[in-house]
DNA sequence: TGAGCGCAAAGTGTAGACAGTCCTTATCCA
DNA sequence: TGGATAAGGACTGTCTACACTTTGCGCTCA
């Protein structure tokens, strides 16, 4: 149906995956204003092929075409897709078609050099601060993030790993922070599989994880933004490693 | 014309100011995107009016009204106001009117830490390779701050500050942390004047960043980030201040 | 007087149309 | 054969129109 520039990797059909991945974006895109809208409801979807990979970086998203799909008129397509381009998941230039993203390598270093100091200030806040009951929900998504790592079911593990971070934005009760990473989870989203499905990398992010936890329950801010920041660089090693592979 | 919903300081009237807002609207909205654009043209327009205080906190922003002043239809102004909700100087609810978004105090703490996270990444990099060349250039910022504080010019001495800081993002070669920082920046522009024109402000915020001038020079990287988060712990704590004042 | 109700005006969200730009393809010339 | 070019179709940016929602105001009734 539409020709691929860039292969990032095989699309996910999942249909569980599918639906996490049109939370995520929803989250993003109606942000606060949670009334059911025909804009935020067609970015959500188009969103999630994007990141569920069902269109691939480069393709084509002609509004003609959209709004066929979508049984409405070009303006409400239009307006997704420029929340989608804010977000950084669609490339609208002027005059000219609007496409899927094709994020290089520098953007994705970048990335994950920004979510990695941006974590850090919530890693320190969630050690200084966390209660009792906020460390059983971070030990819930680890475990989820272990299930999934035994049960090698690699879309499992990166929606409890996504769930795990989402406690500690949550906990550590910052909206502009939780808002710019969500924004950046959503570019390297697609990507995140690809480096978590590298041998090896689910079973260290596990360990990565565990001593986070660990550093956590001892209140050591110091040691938990180290962690967080080091499980930020390991993850982006196997990335790139990946995709130079690929390449 | 429109009502005050909340009084964040009166407005600047100097065109030179007012410019500056506009080109600072416009490399965030139109990003890489330089061909002149309608719906660019009337966010920078709008952007800067906010920016600079001609439209406060709570005001509303009327589609008609817009389309009338930019004698185009209501669509690209519903996109320009679309690109400012994203930027956080606009809100726009469903089914209701677009209003010049309120910024609370949490908000304004968040953007400040978020910030400080962020120019500590910058100020590690640029301190570990910033070439002879590149020192030259902070220094010509700094030199414009330090001119505007002895000529008492606080709207002079906001810009040029805006200046230093993108001449740390520019070295840092950074383009996802300096949309980012842009994006921060954008939303508590009217408030750093605010925060600055406390007595002795301008004074201490140039020794700060003598100081961080002199750990770029020693290639200190520590010493910089550590610089540059108490520059902004300060700025956070003196606009703090005014506002509680004022309340 | 004051709270509740209903109506008119104002404003938003979407549709559909049109002009201008871009892209593709077929044709021409070297 | 290969590259330039022009015509046609495809698509975008913007405009106008319209249905539906919200808002503000006046009226009623206690």
């Amino acid at each position: 149906m539409v020709k691929t520039a860039r292969d990032t990797g095989s699309a996910v059909t999942d249909p569980r995956s599918f639906e996490r991945a049109k939370a995520l974006v929803h989250r993003i895109v109606a942000d606060r204003h949670d009334r059911p809208s025909l804009v935020a409801g067609i970015a959500c979807e188009v969103g999630a092929e994007i990141i569920e990979g069902i269109r691939q970086a480069g393709d084509d998203l002609n509004s003609v075409e959209l709004s066929r799909r979508f049984a409405t008129s070009r303006t409400p397509i239009r307006e997704a897709l420029m929340l989608l381009e804010k977000e950084g998941l669609v490339d609208v230039p002027p005059r000219k078609r609007p496409r899927v993203a094709v994020p290089d390598l520098q953007d994705i270093r970048e990335i994950y050099r920004a979510r990695a100091a941006l974590f850090e200030l919530i890693a320190v806040d969630v050690a200084k601060g966390v209660s009792e009951e906020g460390l059983a929900r971070l030990r819930h998504a680890f475990a989820e993030m272990q299930a999934s790592y035994r049960a090698g079911d690699v879309s499992a593990f990166v929606w409890a790993n996504v769930d795990f971070y989402d406690q500690n934005t949550l906990l550590a009760n910052n909206r502009t922070v939780k808002r710019i990473l969500d924004s950046l989870l959503l570019r390297t989203a697609r990507l995140r599989r690809l480096s978590l499905s590298q041998p090896g990398r689910m079973e260290r992010s596990c360990d990565d994880h565990a001593r986070l936890l660990r550093a956590y329950e001892d209140r050591d801010a110091t040691l938990a933004a180290a962690l967080i920041r080091s499980n930020h660089i390991n993850a982006l090693a196997a990335l790139e490693a990946y995709l130079t592979r690929a390449a």
